[in-house]
DNA sequence: CGGGGTAGTTGGAAGGTTCCAATCGCTCAT
DNA sequence: ATGAGCGATTGGAACCTTCCAACTACCCCG
C-alpha cells in the first residue's frame, strides 16, 4: 500500500508492489492481451491500490506525442455570439475520448502569424491544430502541411490550391431551408440580405437562397448587401423593403445581426415581422431568440461539426487504428433551421402549429 | 548547421555545434549571467544556426511542472453570450506572458465532478487550474486546496469557511453606476429586476441598487424577480410596470435578458423604453447592442480580470520570484455602465451627449 | 611559492516512460 | 531425448532536460 515519498506512484513502485517487472504493468496498460490473465489481475490490483496514473510527461517524452491539440482563440469573436463556446465544449469533449486534451492559444505577434504555430511544434506542445477561420491560401495551411502536421480545419477550401482536411456547415443548405419553410407559409417574393459580395461563406449563402427560388420556379427575389453592422443592415434593409412597388414579403439574411437590422426596419416602417414580412436569420445566437419577435434562425451543429472534426484527426495521428486517408477528407454537414415568430404567418399569439419538418425552438 | 538526423535540434547537438558542454547550452537559456561573454554569444548563435527550442516534455518531466493551467469549460455556457469568448482570449494571453499555456477541459463524468481534475494533477498534466462558476462550499476548492494546487477562482468566495485566492468583478458598484447614471437623467423611481433571492450574484447586484437609492435620499422601488428567461422576465416587468399608481420611471436589471423582457414589455404596453422608462441590463451582451432600443448594460472588465487572475497564479506558480502570500488574497475590478439609448431621455434619435462620466458605446 | 577563493565550465545522474532484444519456461514434433 | 517454436516476462537503453557535485584555471594574499 505505501506509495513513494512523495505520494506519486510510478511504473516502478507499482511494479515492485505487484512483483513484476516494469515493462509488465507498462504491457498491463497498454497492451493487457500479451499478458496471462492472472498477473494482469495482480497488476490491475496493484495500480488501483497504489492509485497509480501514468506521468503523461514521461510519456510524451519517450513516445515523441504530446496528445495535445492546439486550437487558436482569435481577439475579436471571428466565431459570433456564444458560438465558439459551443464549439470549445463539444471539442473538448471530443478530444478527451480519443485520449487527448485540448490547448487554447492566442496569437503573439500578429506580424509574424506562423511563429505561435511553429513554437508549438518545435518545442513538442502540441501534436495537431484545429483551424478556424481559414481563408483562400491560408499560409497556415501551407506552413503546417508543409511539416506533415496533422490538421483539420472548420472551413471549406474554398479556393482550388488548397487541399487539406476539412469539416463544414453547409450554409447553403441552411438558406435553402430557410426558403422551403417560407414558400411552404405562402411567401413568393423572397429576398435576400447578405455580406458584401467576395467572402466565401456568404457567397455560399446567398447562392443557396438563389438555388432555392429556382428550385421553386420563382423568380429572383432582390436583394442587397450590408456589412454585420447594425446600422449597415438596417439602412440596407430598408432600402430593400421600400425599393420597389411591389415589396418582399419575407426576407433571408446571412446573419442574425442582419436580420435584426431587418427587424428595425420593419419597426420603423410601421410593419410587423412575421405577419406583414417574415425573416430569417443564420447562426441562431442568443440575441435571435430575444429579438422581437423572436427570430428564425438558420442553427449550425456545431457539436456534430466538432465530433467530425476529432474523428477526422483522429485517423490523422499517430495512435491510429488504420492509415490515415491519403486524399484530403472533406465532411459536410446540415444545419437545421429554428422557427420562431419572424417567420410565422400569424406571429404574435403562436397558436398555430409549426410546419412539422422543421424544429420549433422548444424540441431544438 | 547540420541538425540531428530527424531535423530536431536539443541540447546536445547545439552544444556540439558551439563546442561547450550540454549544461553550459541549458545555462544559456535559463542563467545567462554566470556565462563568460563570448561563450554566451557563441551558445547564442549555434542556437540561432540550429533553430533549438527545448523540448517542453523533457523540461517537464525533469522538473516536475508541465506549466499548463487547466480551465474547465462548462456544457451550458454559465457565462453568458460571449463573456467566455473574452475572458477565455484574455486568459490564454495573459498566461503566455508568464510562460504558461491553458489547457481547457470538459467534465468527464457529471456525478464525480472531482475525478477530472484529479486526473489532470495525478497525470501531471497540469499545474494549476483556474475556477470560474464556484459556489459556497465549493468541492473543487477544499479538494485542490487539500493538495496544495494553485488556484484562483473568478468568483468571490461568498461562505464565510471558503478562503482562497479570487478575482471578481464588483456587480454591486456596477448596478449603482447604473442606478447614480439614472438619477443624473431625472429619474426619482427606480425599480430593480433581478434574479430569484439565494443567487450570491444576483443578491450582489441587487444590493448595488438598493445602496444606491440610499445614498440618492430615494425611497426604495419597487421591484421583482424572474428566473434568467425571457418569457419570464416579460411577465415579471409587466407586474413591475403595471402594479401600481405611479409606475417607475426606470427599470435597473442583473441582466440583459432581463432587461430585454422588461423591453418587450414596454413595447407590449405601448410605451416607449428610454423615453417613457429607462432599462439598463447587465453584462454587455451581443444582445445588448441589437435590441431597440440598444440596451444600457453593464460590461465587465473581463481582459481586466483575467490579467488579475493570471497575476495572482503567476505569484503561486513555482516559477515565483517572491514567496507566495500567505494569507488569500481577494481582487474586485470595477465594471463599466455602456450608456445607450435604452437609457437616454429622447431616445429615437440621440442628438443628445451622453453624461461625460459613462462611457458611450463608440469609446467603450 | 603554496593554499584558499572564485568564476566558468563540465560530466554523471535522475526524472518516468516505452522500445528493443533477449531470456525463460514450456510444449510439441522429430 | 533434443531442438524448434511460442507465449510470457524481463533488463538495458533511450527520449531530453535540469540538478548536483566536482573540476579547472586563475587571481590574490600571506
Amino acid at each position: 500500500m505505501a506509495q513513494t515519498i512523495d505520494g506519486r506512484a510510478t511504473l516502478e513502485s507499482v511494479a515492485r508492489e505487484a512483483r513484476v517487472s516494469r515493462q509488465t504493468v507498462s504491457n498491463a496498460l497498454h497492451r493487457p492481451q500479451v499478458l496471462s490473465p492472472d498477473t494482469l489481475v495482480r497488476v490491475q490490483r496493484a495500480i488501483d491500490a497504489l492509485g497509480y496514473r501514468p506521468n503523461r510527461n514521461a510519456q510524451s517524452l519517450r513516445t515523441g506525442e504530446s496528445r495535445l491539440i492546439g486550437l487558436r482563440v482569435d481577439p475579436v469573436p471571428t466565431l459570433s455570439g456564444g458560438v465558439l463556446d459551443r464549439f470549445l465544449h463539444a471539442l473538448a469533449e471530443g478530444s478527451r475520448e480519443h485520449g487527448y486534451q485540448l490547448l487554447v492559444f492566442a496569437p503573439q505577434s500578429p506580424d509574424d502569424e506562423l511563429s505561435g504555430y511553429r513554437d508549438l511544434l518545435t518545442t513538442m506542445t502540441v501534436d495537431a491544430f484545429v483551424l478556424t477561420n481559414t481563408h483562400q491560401g491560408d499560409p497556415r495551411l501551407g506552413f503546417l502541411a508543409e511539416r506533415g502536421t496533422p490538421v483539420v480545419s472548420f472551413g471549406r477550401p474554398w479556393g482550388a490550391e488548397d487541399d487539406h482536411h476539412w469539416v463544414d456547415v453547409d450554409g447553403a443548405a441552411g438558406t435553402h431551408q430557410a426558403v422551403d419553410h417560407l414558400v411552404a407559409q405562402g411567401h413568393r417574393r423572397i429576398a435576400f440580405l447578405g455580406w458584401p459580395t467576395g467572402s466565401d461563406v456568404g457567397d455560399d449563402r446567398r447562392a443557396g437562397w438563389a438555388a432555392a427560388l429556382r428550385a421553386h420556379g420563382l423568380p429572383a427575389g432582390p436583394e442587397a448587401t450590408a456589412a454585420e453592422a447594425l446600422d449597415l443592415a438596417r439602412a440596407a434593409a430598408l432600402g430593400l423593403l421600400t425599393g420597389s412597388a411591389d415589396r418582399p414579403t419575407a426576407v433571408v439574411c446571412a446573419s442574425d445581426v442582419l436580420a435584426v437590422g431587418v427587424l428595425h426596419a420593419l419597426h420603423r416602417l410601421g410593419l410587423r415581422a412575421g405577419a406583414d414580412v417574415a425573416v430569417t436569420g443564420f447562426d441562431d445566437s442568443p440575441a435571435a431568440s430575444l429579438s422581437d419577435p423572436a427570430l428564425s434562425s438558420v442553427r449550425q451543429p456545431l457539436e456534430q461539426v466538432a465530433a467530425e472534426v476529432v474523428r477526422v484527426l483522429g485517423a490523422l495521428l499517430p495512435r491510429r487504428p488504420m492509415p490515415p486517408p491519403e486524399r484530403p477528407s472533406g465532411v459536410l454537414v446540415e444545419p437545421t433551421l429554428v422557427v420562431r415568430e419572424s417567420s410565422r404567418a400569424r406571429a404574435t399569439e403562436a397558436t398555430d402549429r409549426p410546419p412539422a419538418q422543421h424544429p420549433t425552438e422548444e424540441n431544438a
